[in-house]
DNA sequence: CCGTTGATCTCGTAG
DNA sequence: CTACGAGGTCAACGG
């Protein structure tokens, strides 16, 4: 809600007729606003997939950015959306209220069809913070950049994001041996995806270096799983327990 | 909205004063409905990371089944959110309404802090229906199983979900010259993470057989990235071009 | 409960 | 635009 100057507002309309709620909502998309709808309604998307959603009572959000939320009363996730950048239609048609979304690249489609309104909402305001997270992977390389023996002693961090043909690797530096080392973090208990990550990056160095040299990965993380554990034995790599914070 | 059998219901209060915010929020909390509110408040999380965002409007929702949603009036994703299962709390404190949310394993805590509420509305409703999707994973390995041939004549699906050391394999089968072949199968175009999976899978699959005989390895997707590609070819595994649906 | 993987993942960032 | 990897990923399914 960067919008910012004026005072936040919200307006609602109880149990409002299809077209005055088709009105609130058309009103809602031009002035910018959040907009909320409850009722029963089915939904239709297709695009990446396709879905249907027979009548049920719901709630749906449309924001000013383009995105779309429609939410049953169960679940973290919307049962339907759509992403941020698509454009908005709404009016009346069969006796249903119809919101339609709609982006292209790739084409998606999203159809709303309320048969009964029982709230319109609208809401403006202003949100001039940023979210700061605490205890993300880039924690975690702070942490061994500040204080490299927290890896190893002797180790001496060269890059982070160094480019291998496989990709970036997280940290890149030498062991007190003088070996390469290839650091791969995260921030949470790993799977055997992490590890493979690793082994792409190892290999990719090796091959980039055309050296003789081996090259050490290391994974850092809280912890990892059995399998993980397995395939890092399997591999030749190394582990080191460490958390994004102390 | 399992809830089911009374008609659908949504109430409003517009600029309610806190103490009477509180009450119907807890009355809805209660009633196991579906809650917003909107109006000016600052979000603090504790748990796996640790999250502030200072003052701004947003709109909260309190699902019955412990979720909650933050969202601004950006982004398909809540800035702020709780996973269901969570316990709500509701209580009036040094001039704020304070909803907190909280969990155990992992123990997790927010706390959204309203100094001005515009809105608070409860929704109550039924929702009978399954969401149904077409074009998913799923819907691609039914494609194969129904007509081999589309993966290359002479292939005999033998399981799904067929387990190895290193995880179960999304189809297994027999080529026409009776090797094993291990299929991954990705319902749009892939990157390299989806190649170093099959390789796990046909690594172990060919350890699981302590076999001499090499086992063949097929990613099946709409398309490769040029990556993905070059890691194939480098260890032998092969791609066959398929959607998930026709 | 943990482990593993899919997802209309979303999101940011780099090229 | 595409590609690649992180994410408090979530959600489903299995052990």
């Amino acid at each position: 809600m960067t919008s910012g100057i004026r005072p936040p507002q919200a307006t609602t309309l109880e149990r409002p007729a299809l077209e005055d709620a088709r009105e609130a909502i058309a009103d809602g998309i031009n002035r910018g606003a959040m907009i909320t709808v409850f009722g029963r309604c089915s939904v239709d998307y297709d695009g990446r997939a396709s879905s249907r959603l027979e009548a049920g009572d719901r709630h749906l959000m449309l924001k000013p950015d383009g995105a779309v939320l429609v939410h049953t009363d169960e679940g973290q996730q919307p049962v339907n959306w759509q992403p941020p950048g698509c454009d908005h239609a709404v009016r009346c048609e069969d006796g249903a209220l119809v919101i339609e979304s709609l982006r292209s690249s790739p084409d998606e489609q999203l159809l709303v069809s309320f048969e009964e309104v029982l709230q319109v909402s609208t809401f403006a305001g202003s949100d001039p913070t940023e979210l700061s997270v605490v205890g993300t992977e880039e924690d975690l390389r702070r942490r061994i950049l500040e204080e490299p023996t927290l890896l190893e002693a002797g180790f001496t961090p060269l890059a982070t994001e160094r480019d291998t043909p496989a990709g970036a690797v997280d940290i890149y530096g030498e062991d007190s041996a003088g070996r390469s080392v290839v650091v791969e973090l995260k921030r949470r208990r790993v799977g055997p995806d992490a590890v493979s990550q690793l082994r792409r990056y190892v290999d990719a160095l090796e091959r980039d270096l055309h050296a003789d040299a081996s090259v050490r990965g290391i994974l850092v993380a809280p912890s990892v799983t059995d399998r993980a554990d397995r395939l890092l034995a399997r591999h030749g790599l190394e582990f080191v327990a460490l958390e994004p914070t102390a």
